[in-house]
DNA sequence: GACACCTTACTGACCAGTAAGTAGAGTCGC
DNA sequence: GCGACTCTACTTACTGGTCAGTAAGGTGTC
């Protein structure tokens, strides 16, 4: 009866954005349900429209979240290098391969067209994120002198940021495309 | 009366894969029903269940349909240079822009956890087929001396697959993001 | 007694899939 | 050249399941 043991600190809103941002990594928005996330949860369907009345504002939650927890990310590694940066990133990529999971700019560009508007309207800003982070680690890279390839920064952070996306889409076949994919970047980019 | 106005030729089972392929290509294959393709048609429900007794049978049938076009595509151009070839891929990727739509293996690696078996196992020689191909025109370019990058063919493939169906997604946010990609592949590769 | 956080119980929409019937066109025996 | 049969390509009518979402009630806590 120690007031740590009874584990008010994880709250059910929690629980559920965690269950529902692993079922919308793996299947995607449109294919999992509130009994999916309840089932898992131990509670019932409705307790889950209390805390989000709308399917769609757990989606926007849930993309909030994730543009939230990404400028942590960023700024927690402001001070590393361009190239630390890059790793940090391939990590990142990483852990989603890990859990059967894909990019979450991934799957909601894919299923963009279903989307409602609000979170579409996230989406964008999100994807927005990523790009512009990835085009500052190359053009940071190759001001610094240990990144090296022809054409923008801006072309290049898409490169990079569109082939991780796709590569973790094609992991989903071969294990190793994952690593091929981050390999022959570090290649290109001249680094390492 | 003339027997060519009669249009027998267009039959019903190819306007079914024409529609369903539009629309997995824009929605995505769990976002589209029998009743967006019958009502577009102007049959009944039913009528599709005739041609494509369960829904996964049309999903296989579309993916083979793409296999064979794509060994037609690629037989097509066998005679052509590696940066010819890489120019029609990116015709391709151009095409599927300018019709709100995204790459098949995309969408397909997208939704891989939630498609049934058999349209899975498909899904997976598509995407072997596509990532082969890529791999073949930039090995080919580097034998002829008209591409040049480090590492390996493979992991040089992988990536312009990657990036360039990642670029078809990032594309719904930006549509310059298709061209920016093209020409950084294009200046990655060193040719033109 | 007010509020947060649930519950039970329900609605209406949509979905894939099935069963049985039918219209028309082609084929065969005679 | 005509009825009987058959096959293709549908139709109508339905089932059972899943879904998001709602309304009203309960329960514990401050």
């Amino acid at each position: 009866m120690k007031p740590e043991t009874d584990a008010r600190i994880t709250d059910t809103r929690k629980k559920i954005l965690d269950l529902a941002e692993a079922l919308m990594l793996s299947r995607g928005f449109n294919a999992f349900s509130y009994q999916h996330i309840s089932a898992e949860l131990g509670v019932r369907n409705a307790a889950i429209h209390y805390h989000f009345p709308k399917k769609s504002d757990l989606g926007v939650a849930l993309i909030e979240r994730y543009c939230r927890r990404f400028e942590r990310f960023t700024q927690a590694q402001a001070e590393l290098s361009p190239s630390e940066q890059l790793e940090q990133y391939f990590e990142l990529a990483d852990r989603y391969f890990g859990q059967q999971q894909i990019c979450p700019s991934g799957i909601l560009s894919a299923e963009l067209q279903t989307l409602p508007d609000d979170m579409r309207q996230q989406t964008q800003a999100f994807v927005a994120l990523m790009r512009g982070w990835a085009a500052d680690i190359v053009r940071r890279g190759r001001d610094v002198g240990v990144m090296h390839y022809p054409g923008s920064a801006e072309g290049m952070g898409d490169v990079v940021f569109a082939a991780m996306q796709g590569a973790l889409q094609l992991a989903r076949f071969d294990q190793q495309a994952l690593q091929s994919v981050k390999l022959q970047i570090r290649q290109l980019l001249g680094c390492q």
